[in-house]
DNA sequence: CCATTCGGTTGCATTATTAAACTATGTTGC
DNA sequence: GCAACATAGTTTAATAATGCAACCGAATGG
């Protein structure tokens, strides 16, 4: 009755995607599989996160549709998990976090990797936002503007 | 000792900023701090958490440059929080989140707002990654690069 | 076969989150 | 100036989530 207070039917886009994944741990079993671990040892080595967290994770992670599980690629009877599309949509969230750590961190000594073009192997530019008319934009310049056709549920949040 | 597994000291960009607002509640704070929530209580009002937890928080968004503290602008003896340059730093993956809710949730009709330039009122194009020399790039498109000069500390993570 | 790896599950200790009550200032109406 | 209320928290106690280690069955490897 008192569990943590759930950001599913919020109203806000931002709420929603956290709901989904935003705990300690799932954007990091992304960002894994994204980069190609599929296998649970994988994960669990990589991340060094409990085994029945791990586990906890993934069968969320399936469940909403972010990954999936497929029989293993090199024909063992394990199963693997994969992205789905929707997976792959986190990318650009994860190249706006990426970013900003390279931009305001601390120590940015610490970091260990560039993310490259794969085709010149140049750092890629920053990820910026445009009008459709094609102007920069940045926070101050955009505003949010009710849908109406946005059924109510909860709370107003933003 | 057996305490929630920092993220600090990670070799991985995307770990380090969980490390500092990958919680359950802090982006959300920030979030409303974007779009000008700055007291206490508008904070608690907005987003209905327990005021302990709003509290800490708010504290460490503080201690680690996200936030600051300033007298209340309408003169009282209250302060305020307002997003520091780092803060406002994390728009982009508060639009990140946005849109990836906004193209793959399974109930799109409960999401309230949209994000329009606040010129023309439009809805703002889909942030978009790009190689410096200008080639549109999909997360196969990009590599990992390892940092010759960075200082290993833990894990390899990515 | 037998030992080992893989992919978990179970039980227990610790930590985090929650709601509610409480407190200390600050503000407002009179 | 003072009672009443608002603000911004802290404290307390209950519940939920997390972390760790031990276990376990199926799959694999020799």
């Amino acid at each position: 009755m008192v569990k943590r207070t759930s950001l599913a039917g919020n109203e806000c886009p931002i709420a929603r995607a956290l709901d989904v994944f935003g705990d300690w741990w799932s954007l990091l079993i992304i960002r894994d599989a994204l980069i190609g671990r599929r296998r649970f040892g994988e994960f669990q080595a990589s991340l060094g996160l409990a085994k029945n967290i791990l586990a906890t994770r993934l069968r969320s992670l399936v469940e909403r549709g972010i990954l999936k599980m497929v029989p293993a690629s090199d024909g063992s009877a394990y199963q693997e998990y994969v992205p789905t599309p929707k997976g792959h949509g986190i990318f650009p969230i994860l190249v706006a976090l990426r970013q900003w750590s390279e931009e305001f961190d601390e120590d940015p000594d610490e970091i260990a990797t560039t993310l490259v073009d794969r085709e010149k192997g140049k750092p890629v530019k920053k990820l910026a936002l445009y009008s459709q008319d094609g102007r920069m934009l940045s926070a101050v310049d955009t505003a949010l503007k009710f849908r109406p056709t946005a059924k109510r549920t909860r709370r107003a949040s933003a």
